[in-house]
DNA sequence: CGTGCAAATGGTATCGATTGCACCCCTCCG
DNA sequence: CGGAGGGGTGCAATCGATACCATTTGCACG
């Protein structure tokens, strides 16, 4: 049993309500009982109940963050910057961890609802039909990460990855190649599309002869190894793209296995620019995204909805190309 | 403004008591009513406030579970761990991520106790005097993962580091080795010293000629870095082993760039087994935990704990030796 | 038909903090 | 010397749900 703001009246003979002015700052509290207090606090280490003063000011200083998959480094660096944004704030996170399964993250929602959050933000890569309706009608300030809802009533902070599959794209055709392998993400998430276009925008663009083959990976390390089946039947030089840099990792290690060599025989650009990317071997050329970026302007998106301030429209970050060693010139 | 339950007994013509017991599923509801007020409940979109529930039962069904940083990726597998069994329990968990702060761990602490929630789990890897302090004067159930407090009051959760260290040493020895090379983690670390002792101890008893060099990292992927230091004075053969999986990529990245072929001229054997390191190239030989095994039991010691069992012990958990591609014979 | 018991339901205090309103007392000025 | 003004404080309602206790209703049995 917690001492309660009652026990510090008590021991401190002051009213409750003294009690509560002096925990908020409040000016009109003289010296003397603002010292007998404040002593009275620390004798008790009493800490007001968050759970009664949410109660009651029918705000909770929360906010819950859904991420698809934490096991996926991507979304860490999404979490700092949230995380930070909130902490200046004076607010916290909840952290749900969805781990793939889309119904997991609509009990989430669920359950941060009858938490009564201040907000939400969701990573959430793909969004299935169920999400859509009960996204759309969410009660509660809404934010998404690399994900958009029709009808554009759900602002969002977004990597501009057609540009970032473009980039990539471009990259390994100034290197000379001709033969390219796109390995996607799972077909649901719309980043998927997006850098796919940026992909054929820059084949597009190009002097013409170039060829592109898209296999369908699971945004994760398996779908690297669809970089297996490619190599049995394509003959190097060839380039791959993948949707991420875990996929990248998954596909560097199938050629690894086989014997193909990176960059010499095959070229491979991933896409996110984890940590990890800078020490994988050979280091993995990439496209960066501002994750840290995304979680902060989440975050202060959210802040900006629950003082009322109406935000529709769609943030577009810039992304860059990072280029290491896994890319090199068609030979 | 989200309805209530006294809106929902107005709608239903019963009294907010009645609704109350359709929400615990009481028998003691005659089935019209039920009827009706399950019609309300649907109609008006009510659901229960979790604040006002958490205040009057004295308990709000949530767990906090710090981890020093969620950027490694050997906690996401805890956290998953945890979910899962909170989840079997109708609990959820607040997730901190620490980000390698200690005095962000402190506060995280402090912000879970004004959030009254009703137990917490550290995964620290390194206790400070300040955490000692805090943490053992915790007014609130509590358990370790992969730390220990003094004094065996808290109970902790953790893997065998000695016998994961003497077997990562063993087959080393076993190859043929005669030079290891231990790149630690930070000092702080507990588990730092039980490795490093598993890895002496496997050296006392071979026999004989062995040397043993001891650098320390930071328990990331910089800390890998520390293997160029090692490689610039050190002819091969010799073997490394990394006190986790992630300074083992960093480490195998410092090897590749200078050109050092593993496993022909340097081995390398990591600790964690995280989902990347069969993806490393080569694959990562590595001591595994069973790291969801740890969130489980973390979160099921809490409850114990908080159902008034009194626990203390410390629970170790076995870790087994999984041989990829990273290590092989010295010559 | 009266009594007793159980099922169904409602009234209300309570959890801990916040806050509008009222009150007291002191000071200052007319 | 009296009244106005303001600083400091306490009272009590309130947030939304729960649970104890009391009351009503229905039914069976003697």
């Amino acid at each position: 049993m917690p001492t309660t703001i009652t026990d510090v009246a008590a021991r401190s003979g002051v009213s409750s309500a003294t009690v509560s002015r002096v925990l908020q700052g409040s000016p009109r509290v003289s010296p003397a009982a603002l010292e007998r207090v404040q002593t009275a606090i620390a004798e008790l280490g009493y800490r007001p109940s968050g759970v009664a003063r949410s109660l009651r000011r029918q705000q909770t200083g929360t906010f819950g963050l859904i991420v698809t998959n934490i096991n996926n480094p991507f979304y860490p660096e999404i979490v700092r910057g949230a995380e930070d944004a909130a902490q200046r704030m004076g607010a916290s996170i909840i952290l749900c961890n969805a781990a793939e399964d889309p119904e997991r993250e609509i009990a989430y929602l669920d359950l941060l609802l009858e938490r009564r959050v201040d907000g939400v933000i969701v990573a959430a890569g793909g969004l299935t039909k169920r999400h859509e309706d009960f996204l759309s009608v969410f009660p509660a300030p809404l934010v998404l990460i690399n994900a958009d809802l029709p009808g554009g009533q759900v602002p969002a902070v977004l990597s501009d990855d057609e540009a970032g599959g473009r980039a990539a794209a471009e990259h390994l055709l100034e290197l000379g190649h001709t033969r390219l392998v796109h390995i996607s993400g799972p077909a649901v998430r719309e980043a998927v599309s997006l850098r796919l276009d940026g992909v054929r925008a820059a084949i597009a663009t190009s002097d013409g002869g170039v060829t592109l083959e898209v296999v369908e990976g699971d945004g994760y390390l398996a779908g690297g190894l669809a970089a297996r089946r490619v190599a049995e039947r394509l003959q190097p030089p060839y380039a791959i793209i993948t949707h991420n840099d875990v996929t990248a990792i998954g596909a560097m290690h199938a050629l690894f296995e086989l014997g193909i060599r990176v960059p010499d025989e095959v070229s491979v650009v991933g896409f996110d620019d984890i940590a990890l990317a800078a020490f994988t071997n050979p280091a993995l050329t990439t496209v960066a995204q501002d994750k840290y970026a995304m979680g902060r302007l989440a975050v202060e998106t959210i802040a900006r909805l629950r003082s009322g301030e109406a935000v529709t429209g769609n943030q577009v970050l810039p992304v860059h190309l990072v280029v290491r060693r896994s890319s090199g010139p068609a030979r």
